[in-house]
DNA sequence: TTATTTTCTGAACACCATTCAGTATGTTTG
DNA sequence: CAAACATACTGAATGGTGTTCAGAAAATAA
């Protein structure tokens, strides 16, 4: 019978109102002051509904992790997709980057935010490797045909990862507040990834 | 009269006790988890008293990351005194990237967590400034003998500091879990930092 | 139509940061 | 010494938070 299949259905659509809705308060409020209650009012239902889909405010937000990750892969797909690797690998700094401090809530959503309860170990790790693979898959054509000044793929992705995310993030926490001041951000963070790719080649 | 003195001084006592109280319970449990309430708790005075010496909790989250700084730059001192520039180089970053996994708590009240009230830009920015600049007087030395693939300092800073903060916030974060597991992290990470190093240098 | 299952509600619980009228303590003045 | 004043402190109250759960409502099955 095909109730069951709707109602499947109608619980992953109302699953993904809530998300969406947690989503966009996130980005507009942040995290900390988007309350359940809030996103229950936005929705209009009550706030006991939302644990009928989601565990607890954490669970929701690892959901939205994993779909603002598809979004980060989503702008390498389409911004980053020079033949050549090395060309490539400096569009995924530049996207990533740019990414960043254009979507300052999102990433920190997905990358600076501790859930409360943040112990459990085996779920949601997941959340990000497809995107993180594009990276490695990238540096893997660049050491194959010997472009690069490094020789382990993984250690390359961390180091390039670090790179980026700590650039990133030290923007977004206000950091940069060390450096000298009247200096244009996102050009200072592009010439950091970008002279780091040119050290890291050949 | 010497009583407004001491008045002075029990004072900054006051608040330095309100202070090392707050500093270890956030070392403990984590700033989020620990509330006003307790920290009052816990050097048996009321809730209240606290407001008279700390305007909120942000407040002395700031004081609390000053102190953090001065820890940090002490282990600079101490670890990172090598009288070779490039070396001395490579013993900072280890240090930091150490400090950083050894006192995950510490590190992430001085570069993680957004204080709730965090939209005050010129208060607090002198945080971290001395600690900032043993990195930058380093690498002024390093460029000045020509030893570095860069020449910009700040620019070589910033990317430095990116690739070490990089490192251990991503691993705070549980973000590691995407590379390949059962790794020494420890490692890893100090791996990643020196092989940075290599590729800074001529 | 009635019984059963599913979905939803909203009050209640135990917390939180913060405020402020009132109290207690210490200091100065008459 | 006592009264006046200044300072330090209290703790209940305010308005928020995440989460739970008994009971109401709606949808489905019999």
């Amino acid at each position: 019978m095909g109730i069951s299949e709707r109602k499947e259905r109608e619980k992953l659509d109302k699953k993904q109102l809530i998300r969406s809705a947690a989503m966009k308060m996130f980005l507009e409020d942040g995290y900390a002051k988007t309350s359940i209650r809030k996103i229950a009012d936005a929705i209009e239902y009550s706030p006991g509904t939302i644990y009928l889909y989601y565990k607890d405010k954490d669970e929701l937000l690892y959901d939205v992790q994993h779909d603002a990750f598809n979004q980060l892969l989503e702008a390498f797909k389409t911004k980053a997709k020079h033949k050549d690797p090395v060309k490539r690998l400096m569009q995924i700094g530049q996207t990533y980057v740019s990414f960043g401090l254009q979507n300052p809530e999102l990433y920190d959503l997905m990358f600076i935010i501790r859930a409360p309860t943040n112990v459990d170990e085996e779920l949601h790790k997941d959340n990000g490797e497809p995107t993180f693979d594009y990276l490695v898959d990238c540096l893997k054509e660049c050491i194959d045909k010997d472009l690069l000044r490094m020789n382990d793929v993984q250690l390359c992705a961390l180091q390039t990862w670090s790179v980026a995310h700590g650039l990133v993030s030290l923007d977004l926490r206000c950091r940069l507040k060390v450096m000298s001041a009247d200096i244009d951000k996102s050009k200072v963070l592009n010439s950091a990834i970008e002279s780091y790719v040119k050290l890291l080649i050949k």
